[in-house]
DNA sequence: ATAATTATGACAATCCTTGTCACTATTATC
DNA sequence: GATAATAGTGACAAGGATTGTCATAATTAT
């Protein structure tokens, strides 16, 4: 193997690694240790920042950054990486210590001339609009951590109607447009319920036993907790108008159908504490739907309705 | 200079350029021509995609792919990447080839098996959600093209109530809660107005003129636009539950402001056409809002609300 | 035709690379 | 304190790789 080539797979090696002895990599590469120690000096001055220590249980390893490897992407695959990248520059607070922005310009700086001008090109020209806020969440790096490592934590919290202090196991963490939310399991309420991050007054480690929820995760905690709770099925009629009105704003667990004509229906399960919710919703679709079922429902939509009456009469 | 120098040099040297012929490297790096063909004939056995034309305006190319240099990134960093590029996969169209998922896993596969374990564990614990649609776009990168050139495209386009043909100069497009939008300068309108993306039916070229719109783009065609159209005031008391109802779902157009007590107002300026669209959402805020201005709002409301009465009454 | 370009082969001079050996220095562990 | 494991340096000779030069071919736009 040449030099150069075997240059370029060390680098690999040592990206992959996170700590190695020199005899280790000349046995790999079937080279002397002198020859890598030499090699090993080369990288350095090409950049790639090493630290070794002495002693036995010293060894090499590389430092604070990794260096990737020279990656090919396409233009196109470079484009997409940078304008991902670019959105989250709407979000007020995220999970990662944020040096996106580093990652963004180190990126940008390295790519060819004509990517580059592509990419200016296009920077006015598309977006993925996330609503800007003035809420910030700054515990979401705790939430994710507890998360990861299945810990509780005791949370101070806002809800809709009260502040209460309780504790919870978070499965995850996701943000919706704009707003971070975080799925956990309450053990005031013993069920699995999701929190707005950005309502937490504070998060603190608790002294409560984890339980075991390893297996629940962000992809499959609908079907786990959906089980002993209080569900209702609906059932409503849309008008092909209805159809678009309801494309543009549709809830996860309600889902659409469509007939030829364009009409359409939606069925699903819905909690029975969500009644209010979607009684404000269909409201806001108007004639385009009709309710079929639950008669609750009808029922709420009909009271909240001569409410309004009595606001707008 | 070493030879493993001087082809990392030369790798980032061919990206740099798209074009370039071996006598030109030669000088620029001080080398016979000879040794130049010799090291780009390793850069592309390296896998470095190199094209190559004989003949007067012959010489080299870099094909499809741009070899990246090896760029350094913290971990957190790749891990923002990862998560950014990642959360692309919700969306049904997207204006560009698509590729980002090929590049996703290339950038993990290359990733050094801690950080790699680091993106696993978070993988199903953090989630950046846009609504999943059916709906699909498939002229996003037609438009994309036109606004980057200043091009007329002619649409076939299915507004709420008609379907009409007309000229548009699109500005650029973007997305929002899992739709696309493409504002544009509409000949027939003769107005910048902003239009759905699936609810175009096609989309040609047109031979109409472009008008010289280079000025505008995403970021300040609102200020622009704003000029000429039908407005009028608004004004809406919230209440405190109503000012956490308004955040989660906000208009942009519409300024909320915050008292101390946690109570807070609206403040904007709408389109007249779009009344209808407010008297639905303030209708859903219930009690929580109190309408002050404009009465053409006001009436809206009661229209809708007396229609709805007969409906569900 | 001509000039510009890539492409390939041969060869000798030279430069670089490699392994070996000898040695130093540091440090964790017994 | 001895020992073993580790990095680090220097010197040297053998061998291998690299380089420039030259010759020559092939292709193609002008």
């Amino acid at each position: 193997m040449s030099k150069s080539k075997r240059l370029m797979e060390l680098m690999m090696a040592v990206n992959r690694k996170r700590k190695f002895t020199v005899k280790e990599l000349a046995q790999e590469f079937g080279v002397s240790s002198r020859t890598i120690l030499r090699d090993l000096q080369e990288l350095s001055e090409l950049g790639v920042p090493l630290y070794s220590e002495v002693g036995p249980h010293g060894g090499y390893q590389v430092l604070r950054e990794r260096i990737l490897p020279p990656i090919a992407f396409t233009e196109d695959e470079a484009v997409s990486i940078f304008f991902a990248v670019h959105a989250l520059r709407h979000y007020a607070s995220l999970p990662f210590e944020s040096e996106s922005s580093a990652a963004l310009s180190k990126f940008y700086y390295y790519m060819s001339g004509d990517t580059r001008d592509r990419i200016d090109q296009m920077k006015n020209r598309v977006d993925f609009v996330t609503p800007e806020r003035q809420i910030s969440a700054p515990y979401l790096s705790i939430l994710l951590d507890a998360a990861i490592q299945q810990k509780v934590l005791l949370i101070d919290y806002e809800s809709r109607d009260k502040r209460t202090i309780h504790d919870i196991q978070p499965i995850g963490i996701y943000s919706r447009n704009g707003l971070w939310y975080c799925p956990a399991y309450s053990f005031h309420h013993q069920e699995v319920r999701t929190f707005r991050c950005d309502r937490m007054h504070s998060v603190a480690p608790s002294d409560m036993e984890a339980l075991d929820l390893s297996h629940i995760h962000l992809e499959n905690r609908e079907v786990i907790t959906r089980t002993d709770q209080e569900h209702i099925a609906l059932y409503a009629e849309l008008t092909r108008k209805g159809v678009k009105m309801y494309e543009a704003e549709p809830w996860p667990v309600l889902n659409m159908q469509t007939r030829e004509d364009g009409s359409g229906w939606l069925e699903g399960k819905i909690l029975t504490s969500d009644i209010p919710y979607f009684a404000s919703f269909f409201i806001g679709l108007g004639h385009e739907v009709t309710i079929k079922e639950p008669s609750e429902l009808l029922a709420c939509i009909q009271s909240t309705l001569s409410e309004l009456m009595d606001k707008y009469g």
